[in-house]
DNA sequence: AACCTGTGCAACCGCCGCGAT
DNA sequence: GATCGCGGCGGTTGCACAGGT
């Protein structure tokens, strides 16, 4: 379905990319190919990441630097993730893009592993699709307001809902999770917020006790961890039913889930998007109005 | 079966800041 | 202070693929 299955369907990302590569004055462009990666892992596995240009000649890639760099960084890196983004990290992308802007690559030292390009596209491809559908800006106060007071109140709530129902305890009881890595030494983050949502359980880079790839983790527990194949290709799979279930969703009514939430994943944030919603949106446009 | 459309992601592009000279 | 090269960042594009008609 999506490229993530193709992926792994493939068995090595995204090398079934046959683009067709163009060289124009010696330098290559479009999809990489096995070889050439094999070359820059190679090249530094020996000597180290940074320099790029250097890299391109020393390695005998026909890249510019700028290309090597991103290779590296967005598909190679050895702790590089892809796909699947979880409960706890949609949720954080949410509250630090509200915080931020568009700060891909600060949004993306909170969630390790994951790239400031992957960020940006899942921003891209779901939220600002959300907003498209809705007929409303992104950076609309109603469009904020609808993220802030709707959708990731209920993320929260279905992070919990799966945190209790797996009985383990694990999370809830994790909130004095220390912090000590970069994210601690942002001066800048200091809402409760925030950590709120770290501590309790958002990501693994905060949770040692579930990092990597633990099948019993939280991150396992809410989207399969890794498995490309999970999230967003699950059509009208169980989760669906669960989401609306345990969503909470209440206070109008809105319990029924449009059929649309088109790519069905349960774990994602598309399941969240119903009536409730525009119907917020709606409430908060004819607020502005009176 | 053929075509069309939507989707998601990798990769590129242009700009900017910074350090070296 | 001016210039250059490089790395980093955010915006954008191209394309493979899946599903629909």
């Amino acid at each position: 379905m999506d490229a993530h299955v193709r992926g792994l369907s493939s068995g090595s990302g995204n090398h079934i990319q046959q683009r067709d590569e163009e060289v124009i004055c010696g330098v290559r462009k479009g999809a990489w190919t096995v070889e050439e990666d094999s070359l820059l892992m190679n090249y530094v596995a020996i000597h180290g990441e940074g320099r790029w240009n250097t890299v391109a000649r020393s390695a005998g890639l026909k890249r510019t630097g700028k290309s090597c760099r991103l290779r590296w960084l967005n598909y190679l890196r050895p702790d590089v993730r892809r796909g699947n983004i979880s409960l706890q990290e949609q949720l954080m992308i949410l509250e630090l893009h509200s915080r931020w802007g568009n700060r891909w690559s600060k949004i993306a030292q909170y969630l390790p592993g994951r790239t400031d390009n992957e960020i940006k596209n899942y921003w891209r491809t779901r939220v600002q699709k959300q907003a498209k559908q809705l007929k409303c800006d992104v950076n609309s106060k109603q469009f904020k307001d609808t993220m802030r007071y709707v959708w990731m109140p209920r993320l929260l709530e279905r992070i919990q809902a799966k945190s209790h129902s797996n009985s383990t305890g694990q999370r809830t009881s994790s909130t004095t999770t220390t912090f000590t890595d970069s994210a601690s030494n942002h001066a800048d983050i200091t809402t409760s917020q925030v950590y709120e949502m770290i501590e309790s359980g958002s990501d693994p880079k905060y949770m040692p006790e579930i990092s990597g790839a633990s099948s019993d983790s939280l991150g396992a527990q809410v989207s399969s961890g890794s498995d490309l194949t999970d999230c967003y290709s699950l059509h009208g799979g169980s989760d669906y039913v669960d989401n609306t279930q345990n969503g909470s969703v209440g206070e109008q009514g809105f319990e029924q889930q449009h059929s649309n939430n088109w790519l069905g994943g349960g774990d994602s944030l598309e399941s969240l998007w119903n009536e409730e919603n525009i119907w917020f949106l709606q409430q908060q446009l004819y607020d502005d109005e009176v």
